[in-house]
DNA sequence: AACGGAGCCAACCGCGAAGTC
DNA sequence: TGACTTCGCGGTTGGCTCCGT
């Protein structure tokens, strides 16, 4: 039944690697090629496990790895990639030649993170502090009210906003959604006209079905429609209306997405049901022209989704 | 010189997806 | 089909180095 088991963990080495240890690999690499890493430590004389020895490989031996420091252009490149796709490492390795995920994730925690707090800006939605506080407080001043907003607040459901006790917690880790076993940010990058990113996720017991998708409005050399189209909530049968948009997955350079969703039938909350025709967007913006009615100084100014 | 804190990064951990039997 | 594995990924940790006191 299944595959014996790739290694003894309580009788492997483990810690820094010596070069002697790096040689074998090497010299087996070159002679068979990458193939079963279970196999390469017993093949390679090597007492460790196979895991770890293509932890090692990946991420250090790899001839075409670089090993100097990134460049601006790098640099520059992980933020837009990470503005508009979240801390997906091995994609964004992908996109720089000679780095690894782990490469990425650790420049990004040491270096980037930091710059981009000290500059006032929030890491992971890449928008000023100042912005988020204030769009932060509108929504939480209206949650009570609105009952699309209520709907993630109510503790017996599914999703929950996590505690703004911690002032120096990323705000964008407040509107993370908890799923069950998946989570989806609602990205504050995800707030102009320029474009839409829809949004769901399959497993809710409210949602049939979901749709995730990023319209930016201006092209760069990258595309997304592979993070897309390879996301499990985005449903098969919408990959052809989405192929067929040219600008889907685009990387937009400016910061402005919009939250839509559309397709399946989706519940949530009182008057919140949209028909298969009816735009997430448009059920938003029905409860913003109730609400405007309803309590008009509350949400007056600038409010857009 | 000794110490402690911060920064950095290689390596590990745990999980979900995919593969195998 | 189900049990069990490997693979690949993102998050976390441990230890080394640097720097200030």
């Amino acid at each position: 039944m299944g595959r014996p088991p790739c290694c003894d963990k309580s009788n492997v080495k483990r810690g820094p690697w010596t070069d002697e240890e790096d040689a074998k690999i090497l010299a087996y690499v070159a002679s068979h090629g990458i193939g079963n890493w279970t196999l390469v430590p017993q093949k390679a004389g090597l007492n460790r496990c196979g895991k770890s020895c293509r932890l090692r490989w990946t991420n250090y031996l790899r001839p075409d790895l670089k090993h100097d420091t990134f460049t601006p252009e790098e640099e520059e490149c992980i933020l837009e990639l990470h503005k508009t796709i979240g801390s997906r490492w091995s994609l964004i390795a992908k996109r720089l030649p000679g780095r690894t995920d782990n490469d990425v994730k650790n420049y990004w925690n040491t270096k980037l993170k930091k710059k981009l707090m000290k500059m006032g800006i929030d890491p992971v939605t890449h928008k000023p502090f100042s912005q988020l506080y204030t769009e932060y407080g509108k929504i939480s001043g209206i949650t009570n009210m609105n009952p699309f907003l209520h709907t993630f607040t109510r503790k017996e459901e599914p999703y929950d906003l996590m505690s703004r006790n911690d002032p120096t917690d990323s705000m964008a880790s407040r509107f993370q959604v908890v799923n069950n076993n998946q989570s989806h940010y609602y990205n504050e990058a995800s707030s102009s006209s320029n474009g839409v990113m829809l949004f769901g996720s399959a497993s809710s017991g409210s949602c049939e079905s979901s749709q995730v998708g990023i319209v930016p409005c201006s092209s760069s050399p990258f595309e997304c429609n592979e993070y897309i189209l390879g996301d499990p909530l985005f449903p098969n049968d919408n990959m052809d209306q989405m192929q067929e948009c040219k600008y889907m997955g685009t990387l937009s350079n400016s910061d402005s997405i919009t939250v839509q969703e559309t397709g399946t039938s989706c519940s949530r909350g009182a008057g919140a049901t949209s028909s298969a025709a009816e735009s997430f967007v448009d059920t938003i913006l029905a409860y913003d022209d109730e609400m405007q009615l309803q309590f008009p100084n509350n949400l007056d100014g600038i409010y857009d989704y």
